[in-house]
DNA sequence: AGGATTATTTCACCGTAACC
DNA sequence: GGTTACGGTGAAATAATCCT
């Protein structure tokens, strides 16, 4: 799985005049339950255009089910991750933008009605803006356009995409003029995951020692019970699989990269029973350890 | 590789508070 | 008063981990 990890959270683009960023994403040999886009978040909203197989993305607390033709917009901030749905190849379009590029240049009365509370957050639109198997409409058409844009990269085409997404922002907000506020109940997951993200980065952090639900627990100030099932709910896996994924990862990384023996990776990564390391890493990566370091 | 030991996840069921 | 979200318990089912 490719994901930049420079996406992660507060992310600076290249461009200031034009932050945003696109990339496909594919995942040829793909196993159902496997990630497709990793855990994270970051104040940029995030297109997401399912172009290939199945997958279901958890995006603030809930699961969506996307197959070709779905369209999807993560809302700044959003904690977002994904999976393979179906053993099927799995291809998806992803399009980051900063708000900022929601924005107008002149004083535009108009346009901060209309447009600014969805751009800083204030206002949000449902997650789903596009379904699979809808006549094309205008939402579709801007998706689709900016992303042409970005593959063919003629001359400003950074400023084509911009226009399409304001394009895009203004059709939403007229076919949903009675948005969601941030803080209303229909939006309150956010709450939900705002809490678990220091959780989320510990774990990126410490994944190498021993993180024990209860202790994670404590830190999101929940009973074990409760972390679990809130965990669940909002990623769309266990707390422990979400840390051997990070470990698992890692591993992977470790054996590439490195000479280190396979007892000494388990080791780095937190598993200090190396037979266990192997039943682990074959089970997330379909391979014993040995056999990727081969490859 | 298999089995023993721990840890976790989930279940059924209950209470509270906020909101309409 | 019904509904929804959030919290909690003990116990049972499952899964993780460790130990030959």
């Amino acid at each position: 799985m490719t994901y930049p990890r420079e996406l992660w959270e507060n992310t600076q683009f290249h461009g200031e005049e034009y932050p945003f960023y696109c990339f496909r994403n594919r995942a040829a040999p793909v196993r159902a339950g496997q990630q497709v886009l990793w855990m994270h978040w970051h104040v940029h909203f995030e297109l997401i255009v399912m172009l290939k197989g199945e997958a279901v993305f958890h995006i603030e607390s809930r699961p969506y089910d996307t197959k070709p033709g779905d369209i999807l917009l993560v809302p700044s901030g959003g904690l977002h991750v994904g999976y393979a749905a179906t053993d099927e190849p799995i291809e998806f379009f992803a399009l980051v933008f900063n708000g900022s590029m929601l924005e107008s240049s002149a004083h535009d009365r108009l346009h901060a009605r209309l447009l600014a509370p969805y751009a800083t957050g204030q206002a949000r639109f449902p997650v789903h803006i596009a379904k699979r198997g809808e006549a094309g409409g205008p939402i579709r058409e801007c998706v689709e356009r900016a992303i042409e844009e970005f593959e063919g990269r003629q001359r400003g085409y950074e400023l084509t995409i911009k226009s399409y997404l304001i394009l895009l922002f203004a059709y939403l907000a007229r076919q949903h003029p009675s948005p969601l506020a941030a803080d209303d109940s229909a939006a309150a997951p956010v709450r939900g995951t705002e809490r678990f993200k220091p959780l989320l980065r510990y774990v990126e952090e410490h994944y190498d020692e021993r993180i024990s639900v209860e202790d994670a627990a404590r830190q999101v100030n929940l009973n074990p019970y409760h972390f679990c099932k809130l965990f669940k709910k909002m990623t769309g896996r266990t707390f422990v699989d979400y840390v051997n994924r990070h470990r698992m990862n890692e591993a992977e990384r470790l054996l590439r990269d490195t000479d280190l023996s396979i007892t000494e990776i388990a080791e780095r990564v937190g598993c200090g029973n190396s037979n266990y390391f192997t039943k682990l890493f074959k089970r997330h990566m379909g391979t014993t350890p040995s056999q990727a370091r081969g490859r």
